[in-house]
DNA sequence: GCGTTTTCGATACGACCCGTAGCGTAATGG
DNA sequence: CCATTACGCTACGGGTCGTATCGAAAACGC
């Protein structure tokens, strides 16, 4: 029964190299052809590994590009800026920084559109893209609690659903403009967003 | 020089019965195969019509697709509750209601993904969609001015900047909200978030 | 009525991609 | 050395795409 790492089998092991290159050949891939016009063939081709090598890692195409697009916000940290509006523009600035990039743009959202139908990469894309992105919403919010810039939520329950609704508004905002309006979150939006975001949330947990 | 209305040529006229058809197929389409299953031999078979009559009023599955998404937004109306914080919780109830359909879900995040390679699909999705939800932030914030809950906006150009942001802010919450995170916008989840953005609006406009 | 113009339905076609199967070879562990 | 697994390569049936072609149908001007 030992089924961590189960790939404590015999035979010849599979080549991490192989993994790298294909996930790198498919962003390429998203950059110069898009979602749609993204073949596994010509990934394959790319990355110099037959195409029966990708399926034998990923299941079709809406797998695989959620773990190449996963791999972009690898780089997404909480910077320690100070205070708790400039952590939070330095954070926003490094996502919309991430979703500028074309590969994230075209990749992204079809995978998105994809897992309204399919509850397995719904939950592929929570884990690996969506997860890491909360917490740093978590994070945030307790180092500013000890700073003394945010009051300590007595209430749990009330705590996970103000992070659930600062989530969403953050991350959508950014890419609602990222991507529908087709306009640059650049740091003047940054600061514009920021300052709402901190007046409501500040204003609005005093009452009721 | 008769630009307008060009199809005042003879012969036979296009039939605007399979117009509606094709489009109410269409959403037929995206409830029971979402997106990536659609055909367009399987909308022309639903509609009743021969596919070449499709490939003659749209390019491609794309475009069909938007103006078919397009038509669930016509329902939305600003109400008039007698309070802006009413009203804009009845807007994005009625927003969230739309995002809430399988057709929406599956047809609108796959369009805005492809409209990323592609501007003329963009400024379609603008045109059709997203200028009609803008208007209602503008009506909404004209009619708050009138109420007095809103100051008047001295600057037009800032006041084009905010609307901008509370539009990119609302709709890209509910999007993620419903999308995303997968959880319902429900009546809950709409106050706590119009008393953020409300509180924010007010709170930011003073300073600076 | 009659010819012109345009649309419509139906069918067929080449091109492309999908996902899988088969086979021989290569690389590990026991 | 042998079992086991991964790999590259090729080939295949099935499906969709977008277009072309044809005859029939429906409107218009005369």
């Amino acid at each position: 029964m030992q089924s961590r790492t189960p790939a404590a089998r015999s035979g010849r092991p599979r080549s991490t190299a192989a993994d790298t290159a294909i996930l790198a050949a498919t962003r390429a891939a998203l950059v110069e052809l898009g979602w749609s016009k993204l073949t596994l063939q010509d990934v394959a081709t790319r990355a110099g590994v037959a195409k029966t090598t990708l399926y034998r890692r990923w299941a079709g195409k809406n797998e695989l590009v959620v773990d190449a697009v996963a791999e972009l916000f690898d780089e997404l940290r909480l910077p320690d800026l100070g205070s708790l509006a400039a952590d939070i523009e330095g954070v926003v600035l490094q996502f919309a920084a991430i979703l500028a990039r074309p590969e994230a743009k075209s990749g992204l959202m079809a995978v998105v559109a994809e897992s309204t139908r399919d509850d397995a990469l719904r939950e592929r894309i929570r884990c690996s893209i969506v997860e890491r992105q909360k917490r740093l919403v978590l994070e945030g919010r307790a180092r500013a609690q000890t700073r003394g810039e945010l009051p300590a939520e007595p209430d749990p329950e009330q705590a996970a659903r103000t992070a659930d609704l600062i989530f969403d508004v953050v991350a959508g905002a950014v890419v609602h403009r990222t991507l529908v309006s087709a306009e640059p979150a650049d740091g003047e939006w940054v600061r514009s967003f920021t300052r709402v975001l901190l007046v409501g949330l500040a204003g609005a947990e005093q009452d009721s």
